[in-house]
DNA sequence: TCATAATTGTACTAATTGTATCATTGTCAC
DNA sequence: GTGACAATGATACAATTAGTACAATTATGA
């Protein structure tokens, strides 16, 4: 399913700002799992029209959320949620997301008719000029 | 051989425009071998229908590709691969490429908070059971 | 051969979507 | 009251994709 409705319950009395409303209605509906990765979520004009707010808060606040990496928007496309970060599913779990990851990406090296050892190579390289801990967490 | 099925693979979501989607995965094939001086494309409207876009966003990636000199769009006839590139070029697509697919995978595993260890154990399992020889099966 | 249709790429425009910048409003400390 | 600051709104812009009309080439058939 690539589109949700996106109910929101905003509260103009209630001091929050509506920005920060939606923040945290969107990150607590994919927490709960009730958006999943790759859902789209309403255009910032769609969802402004609907709670009745300038397209700019609906941005905002999906700027904030695009920030902590919860959902990726697409100048003249759209914006969606990304994957879950897993931090609490099982090892086993973990693994498989790993592996499929992993899978796609050498298939699709190997399709394009690259060797094993350039393969090797090119990860070794990527992954060499990656600071390990810096998770980018700026 | 002067049509190819020209097998191609849109990820909606990838954040990547479509057309750069379509201009890499040409480019690498060319680079790889996979797509031969005079090979002809799919046409602008067949691509497009078969990747289900615009077939402006097919023409535009033909454009990019035309103007790298990799193929040759002619109006009413077709649009072709071009006569081999020196290899230097060749090479350096051939690893641009490669540097494109990799990064964007060591890119979500790390944003799927895998560490380097891990991605490269898992790139080096899954390369172990695959026999070399997949290189030009046609 | 010539006329005409079909095929193919091109050009221009429109629609959709998010971004950037600045103005307005409202609240609170002083 | 005044100034500072945060939240929201208004406006203009940029990126991507789609729609429409057209031009160049090739195929077809009288």
């Amino acid at each position: 399913m690539t589109n949700k409705k996106l109910t929101l319950q905003i509260d103009f009395r209630s001091g929050l700002p509506i920005y920060t409303q939606i923040v945290n209605q969107v990150q607590a509906q994919v927490a709960s799992g009730k958006l999943k990765p790759d859902d789209q979520l309403p255009t910032v004009r769609a969802l402004a029209e609907e709670l009745r707010v300038n397209f700019n808060t609906v941005a905002r606040a999906y700027r904030i959320l695009d920030e902590a990496r919860i959902i990726s928007t697409q100048q003249g496309r759209g914006t969606f949620i990304t994957e879950i970060p897993p931090p609490k599913v099982t090892e086993r779990l973990r693994r498989e997301s790993l592996e499929a990851l992993t899978q796609r990406y050498v298939d699709e090296a190997a399709r394009l008719g690259f060797s094993k050892g350039e393969i090797r190579q090119m990860v070794s390289d990527q992954l060499k000029g990656w600071n390990e801990s810096g998770k980018s967490e700026e």
